[in-house]
DNA sequence: CAGGATCCTGTAGGATACTG
DNA sequence: CAGTATCCTACAGGATCCTG
């Protein structure tokens, strides 16, 4: 009754990478809610740093999670957005949300 | 329209930090296929270390996603199982594999 | 505002060998 | 079989300051 086949585990790492690490997903979340300026989407994730979103940024960029648009100002704005590719892993985090808040009780009531 | 308040990042970070990691997810997938043996659970995911996956299981323990069953010997056996908890992580795991499979045929017709 | 440039550190994770 | 014990290092990620 094998469900996964070595492929289905590479298929299973590739997702891993791509949203791999502490920020990507806060960020995906960040952006989902509606948050597009930088300054903005970094005020919503308490604990990241510029480095840290613009790495993360720039790297979803390329995996085409989000797209980046530049206004030419003066001022100069810049406004990113989900993909929907991106927002289809929107019901995953979803779940992993809700995970996470029952694993909060679970481990508690240990 | 927000959606997820900062309790709401919170528990997508704890979910990130309990699976995080390279392995911990093969790893829950390969016990959901049915490995049930060290040894086996090693050989169904091709790169992992004796050290890695002792580690990860040890940690999942501590966080209950499996049990883990001495058999007195001889021959002393050992069987990891999944819990109930853990299988409730399963359908966002195959939606994650899904996802994957897409990422790739995605990112080629770039 | 939207980042880039530097510098630094901890630790995740790999390699290898060994044990009961 | 089911792991421990060491040793090692690359890199994720933090702190700080700077630029157009």
């Amino acid at each position: 009754m094998k469900r996964n086949q070595p492929e289905e585990l590479q298929a299973l790492q590739d997702t891993i990478y791509v949203i791999g690490g502490k920020w990507k997903l806060p960020i995906i979340n960040s952006i989902c809610n509606g948050n597009k300026r930088f300054r903005e989407i970094e005020r919503s994730i308490p604990g990241i740093t510029t480095r840290m979103l613009s790495r993360e940024l720039k790297e979803m960029e390329m995996n085409k999670l989000i797209k980046r648009t530049v206004y030419a100002g003066p001022p100069v704005l810049v406004e990113y957005e989900s993909t929907e590719y991106c927002k289809s892993f929107g019901k995953i985090i979803l779940a992993m949300i809700q995970w996470g808040k029952e694993h909060r009780k679970y481990i508690k009531s240990a």
